[in-house]
DNA sequence: GAAACATTTTAGATCGATCTAAGTAACCAG
DNA sequence: CTGGTTACTTAGATCGATCTAAAATGTTTC
């Protein structure tokens, strides 16, 4: 393996078969582990491999066989540390089969989002885990079905006729609103933020439905800024109605942690003056105090789902669309109490 | 564009060619947008490639041409904020570029990061982003070179003979020192945390430095457990020693929130009956009360540096090392008063 | 010793782009 | 009308693997 065998042009299989004095198919075979191949001529090349410092090319590889080993994964901001957790899961598992994870973020914008999937398609993955943009029009779903690439639908979704892995946000609320409800409150508001998605709209008509089928009213909903920062500083938002809230259940974790501070910068005590439930229980919320209580939605768990749910649509694409809705539980801290 | 036609076999370069009535090769030079080919041509070939729903295969073209368009990124821990902040600055710039990030998590451990370089390298990407895993052999940038794969080292260096980008962690320990000093305060801890590797050493070292030159003692040095969570209940850590410190420097965020927060729940009030100074400073910090005062690394834009020193390394290889190091600023919040 | 069979090995086509070197057509000057 | 130029266009080799169909080799059976 000299200097110059390496550096000159990349090492190829043939170049490995001529040295171990075999012929390029037969090296081949050895590369992809087939059983037809005598276990002499195999270990001359494994070594002959090594010799020369071979490195396997997928590209040339894909050319032929139609297996790119890379999956896409789109998300819409990955600042969020729920996305972050999101991925990780998904990278586990995909990187567990020696496959790869191609990362892009949408930005939440629509335009962004047909651009990478165009990409990726160029790519030619093998499949593509999609959260999708808001705004999204549902006719994606049939250009995905027309390009007739696997695609898995994550958190949001746009359409029943693709695969997809979320969180039973309805669950969620009813938990939180029953929780809330038990301790005593009646006006409790929901604090939403960021754009208008499925998940969205999930976790608002959830809302409304737990809080109708307790008798209470839905009415108080309150948009907050989408910076951290600024939630914080919005905090007032909450106390400029007729009805003044005792509870607050909170969209996601960015808004809790928001209020959280916010609600001590106006010198209120949580889980005394005022109820807040935390949603989506990412890592951080273990360090705000008092200690959220919170419904988790477990994203860590919902990527690995979503990166199995790929995997199998890839091996049997003719599967019947599927939805898998991960439970969420709440977790009870400290900051509810009852209503003073 | 029948159903067929797509569904049947890929749409290729010589489908678009024959639908046009011109040769494979004129047809690749449209795609490439030559000057050689007349207008009218070019246009008639642009038509055929809507009319057929062509997709370019970069991998059938990164065979012919030495560029695959990828880029691979490897992290020690996707979960943590920091680590997702830097991907996004990353993916940012790379994606303008119409390139594609490969994502992967080592864990910290060096064994999979040995395997993930190799995966990347089979992928054939153009270049990688790499923050070394703890206890990463320095040989490592041997074999690098050998390989010839344009390499950019983040957060953590292990050799001289990389591109290296970082923050000055020395410079910030100098500031967090110099603005504890300047309100009073000669007992000053430092509150270590994870794995041991360069910016470790660095952030200690600097620490170490700014004492001495303040004529302090640099000797309190506690080191607090990984996980968050367990971080707040060794709190006490702080105080079991002779002398008791009046003031703590985090190594990073994680141990700022995990402090925060044990600091709360042994009752002392920060900013008076403790000094506390965080690291990073990433966006989640703003949810803290009382705010933070903390070091800013800038991760994002750290990211960001990376990504285009790859850049302009994948363009010109044999341009000497370079390091790039990025200043810090004190945000100056509420967490710090004068000693008792 | 030939036929039948199992076990290995291989030549050559193939995937979808790019690149080289050569070809064609149109135009202009002399 | 010839030779030179410019402006396009193209045939065919090439990148590095895989796959098919066939060949070479070894083994057993009658």
């Amino acid at each position: 393996m000299s200097f110059d065998e390496r550096k000159k042009t990349r090492v190829t299989l043939l170049d490995v078969a001529r040295h171990a004095n075999v012929s390029r198919a037969t090296a081949s075979l050895v590369l992809r582990k087939s059983p037809l191949v005598g276990s002499e001529t195999r270990s001359r090349v494994e070594q002959a491999m090594r010799d020369l410092g071979y490195v396997y090319n997928i590209g040339a590889a894909r050319l032929r066989v139609e297996r790119s080993q890379i999956i896409g994964a789109i998300v819409p901001n990955l600042t969020n540390p729920f996305f972050a957790e999101l991925l990780s899961g998904i990278e586990e598992v995909i990187g567990e089969t020696g496959k790869v994870v191609i990362l892009a973020n949408s930005g939440d914008r629509v335009e962004r989002q047909a651009t990478l999937l165009q990409r990726m398609r160029e790519h030619g993955v093998d499949g593509v885990i999609l959260c999708p943009a808001a705004r999204t029009e549902p006719a994606l779903s049939e250009e995905i079905a027309d390009w007739g690439m696997p695609v898995v639908q994550v958190l949001r979704h746009i359409s029943f006729d693709i695969d997809y892995v979320g969180a039973d946000y309805a669950a969620g609320m009813r938990q939180a609103v029953d929780y809330l409800a038990s301790l005593g409150h009646a006006k409790i508001a929901f604090a939403a933020h960021g754009s208008v998605q499925s998940a969205y709209q999930e976790r608002v008509d959830g809302f409304r439905d737990a809080m109708l089928s307790k008798a209470l009213d839905p009415g108080i909903l309150i948009h907050f800024p989408t910076q951290l920062g600024e939630i914080a500083s919005a905090t007032h938002l909450l106390f400029d109605r007729a009805t003044r809230p005792t509870a607050v259940i909170c969209f996601n974790h960015l808004v809790a942690l928001g209020l959280s501070a916010g609600l001590h910068d106006c010198g209120l005590t949580i889980g005394r003056d005022l109820s807040l439930i935390g949603f989506d229980d990412v890592a951080d919320e273990e360090a705000i105090r008092p200690k959220l209580t919170s419904v988790s939605t477990g994203p860590v768990t919902i990527g690995e789902m979503a990166a199995r749910l790929l995997l199998e649509r890839i091996a049997n694409p003719d599967l019947p669309p599927r939805r898998v809705v991960n439970d969420t539980t709440l977790h009870i801290r400290q900051s509810c109490g009852r209503p003073m």
